[in-house]
RNA sequence: GGUGUGGUAGUUCAGCUGGUUAGAAUACGUGCCUGUCACGCACGGGGUCGCGGGUUCGAGUCCCGUCCAUACCGCCA
């Protein structure tokens, strides 16, 4: 028997009893007559003792071990003379009676503790080390406890859990598909999924009503922070319901993960149009942790000769609390942030409320202290605030609005790891216009329905017809979304004349979901959530890849395993495939 | 594809306007230490300053190129 117990789990009630543990050599702390020993597992860490005056023998062999050697020891459980509050084991010792090593270890590339001396580039390459320290742990743990919980939801609600195939064609709307050469189809190729989609169409037409999965999906894009070439998705399809329905079973669902997991109640889940989302937030994925929405201003500043405003298609601002005490200095980093050719601003316009009420405002020449008192009023601004001011072309400008708000609030520190703040989001446009290739594309997917008294204006005004799409947000992050499927064919075709297929391209991309409607599909439904991202958002990380065991870095790579690599020649030419690089 | 930041000891970093033998902390090794838990003290080993080229009497430092990492933009139905 390896162990009795493990290193987290005995306490001051454990006293005198004989127990054997085995785990990684944590620590050791060498004393002169005696050394003290951190013993590690997965539960937790141990103190054991080796004294000198009991056992010189054991105590010089002790003093032999080094960090992450695998040992066995015997012992017995002793109150400690002083102890460790910080420790969950931290009032008990081991007496070590025999040890034995297990596994000996070189030194680590980096210390496995807390406060890491590794950078990320080291720790993704010793991923498996990096994995035994707690933090990284216990991501993964918490990881483990939604993917448990959300079972547990949906199974009490009558979902399935089916598996779609990894292995499918390649479509091209949406993302670069990930693609698998086919040995035994020559010169033709599989498609990893970017999701399930289909096949959970699909299976509401073979009618299984409640379909969920927790699926890894891929898409060949480049990464982010909070982007990795393969990731997770909860997946789910409803038939015989509206819209209403499903945001009220996952409503449910994140509200069972906020309380199950951090016990959190959450009361309903504000609902936003993408409309109004844009207009006061600037954004189709607002952080509603905190105000300061966009305030519309081009009524206000217009006809006062001010030609950057008056020519200015948009002009509007944010009302920052207490920023009119922002210095100089402060002042020009927020101009500068507009500046970067990221945001695209090309200048940024800003009128202080001084707390004894004189206004100050870098456009004191074309405005009196009148016209920006009536700004001030309809920002809701008080004495002490600041008005940053920014105007162009409508959409962009409230996109780069919505930057400086979140940068601003971050400034302010609004944006509370500990605050959780959920949001639908509806009535999503149908589609997007692409002004490169002059044609509209749909902004969720080709099966997402149009709203029924929209329809009409798919043949005259595409661009403003709404579809019962809808994302849920959580503290700015998009988490999930889905739409209403179509499920007559006669709207399906009329939405793919819209997006530029024709009959024939229709009928060999999807002709399968196609065919298959026509045998009887129910009205339906679905929505997925990335789990990657949940998990982040529930453990407060910056970056998804500290919630994933085995992350790719910002290339694709996983440097640990070194792939992607090279295959031989023989596997190319099994394959039929040639490499061609371009020569530099 | 683009922009910014970074690459110096096993690791995390400092190293100013170019100037003697490139430093600190930590890790590692040795010795001392009987109540430590970030133990302490002393000593020690440890460097292709990412790579290539250039400027210079002299380059970790300046210039050019390149590779890698990272955050963001494009992209991600």
């Amino acid at each position: 028997m390896y162990r009795t117990n493990t290193c987290g789990e005995l306490r001051i009630t454990n006293l005198n009893q004989e127990v054997t543990l085995s785990g990684w050599v944590q620590k050791l702390r060498k004393m002169g007559g005696m050394i003290f020993l951190d013993l590690r597992d997965r539960y937790g860490v141990t103190q054991l003792v080796f004294n000198q005056e009991t056992d010189a023998e054991l105590c010089e062999q002790a003093g032999k071990l080094g960090r992450e050697w695998v040992i066995q020891v015997k012992g017995t459980v002793a109150e400690r003379s002083n102890k460790n509050l910080n420790l969950p084991t931290g009032e008990i010792e081991i007496i070590a009676s025999a040890f034995q090593v297990l596994n000996p270890s070189e030194t680590p590339p980096f210390t496995i503790e807390e406060d890491t001396d590794g950078g990320d580039d080291l720790r993704m390459k010793y991923r498996y080390l990096d994995l035994r320290r707690t933090s990284v742990r216990s991501n993964l743990e918490l990881r483990h406890r939604m993917t448990f919980a959300t079972r547990s939801y949906l199974n009490k609600l009558q979902f399935m859990e089916v598996e779609t195939p990894v292995l499918i064609g390649s479509t091209p709307e949406g993302a670069r598909d990930f693609v698998v050469p086919s040995r035994m189809n020559a010169g033709e190729f599989y498609a990893l999924p970017q999701s399930p989609q289909l096949f959970k169409q699909l299976l509401m037409v073979s009618g299984f009503d409640r379909y969920f999965q927790i699926v890894k999906c891929f898409r060949d894009e480049d990464l982010r922070a909070d982007r990795q070439p393969e990731f997770t998705q909860i997946d789910c399809e409803m038939s015989f319901i509206e819209q209403e329905d499903i945001l009220t079973v996952f409503e449910g669902l994140i509200q069972y993960l906020f309380q199950t997991i951090k016990g959190i109640d959450l009361s309903r889940f504000p609902r936003l149009t993408y409309a109004e989302a844009m207009k006061r937030y600037g954004s189709d994925k607002p952080d509603t942790r905190f105000e300061m929405q966009l305030v519309e201003l081009k009524d206000l500043t217009m006809g006062k000769s001010f030609s950057v405003f008056d020519s200015a298609e948009y002009v509007g601002a944010i009302c920052v609390e207490g920023g009119a005490s922002y210095s100089r200095k402060q002042l020009d980093e927020c101009t500068d942030f507009v500046k970067r050719p990221q945001i695209g601003a090309k200048g940024l316009i800003s009128v202080r409320c001084e707390t004894d009420g004189t206004i100050r405002s870098s456009v004191d020449k074309f405005y009196s202290p009148d016209d920006l008192q009536q700004w001030l009023h309809r920002a809701e601004a008080k004495p002490g605030d600041l008005l940053l001011i920014l105007c162009g072309e409508t959409e962009k400008t409230q996109k780069q609005l919505s930057e400086l708000r979140l940068e601003m609030a971050s400034r302010l520190g609004l944006r509370n790891k500990n605050l959780f703040h959920c949001l639908w989001v509806v009535d999503f446009p149908l589609l997007e216009y692409d002004e490169e290739l002059n044609r509209y594309f749909a902004k969720h997917h080709p099966f997402t329905s149009p709203k029924i008294e929209d329809i009409p204006l798919l043949d005259t005004r595409p661009g403003i017809v709404r579809a019962n799409a809808y994302d849920l947000v959580i503290n700015g992050i998009e988490v999930g979304g889905g739409s209403i499927r179509i499920y007559n064919s006669e709207l399906q075709k009329k939405m793919f004349s819209v997006l530029g297929f024709s009959d024939e391209q229709a009928q060999a991309q999807f002709g399968f979901l196609m065919n298959a409607f026509k045998y009887g599909a129910p009205p339906h439904g679905g929505i997925a959530f990335g789990l990657d991202r949940l998990v982040s958002i529930f453990a407060g990380l910056d970056s998804i890849r500290d919630c994933i065991a085995f992350p790719k870095n910002n290339s694709g790579r996983d440097v640990m395993i070194d792939a992607p690599s090279p295959i031989s020649q023989e596997q190319l030419d099994e394959l039929y495939l040639q490499i061609n690089l371009p020569s530099k």
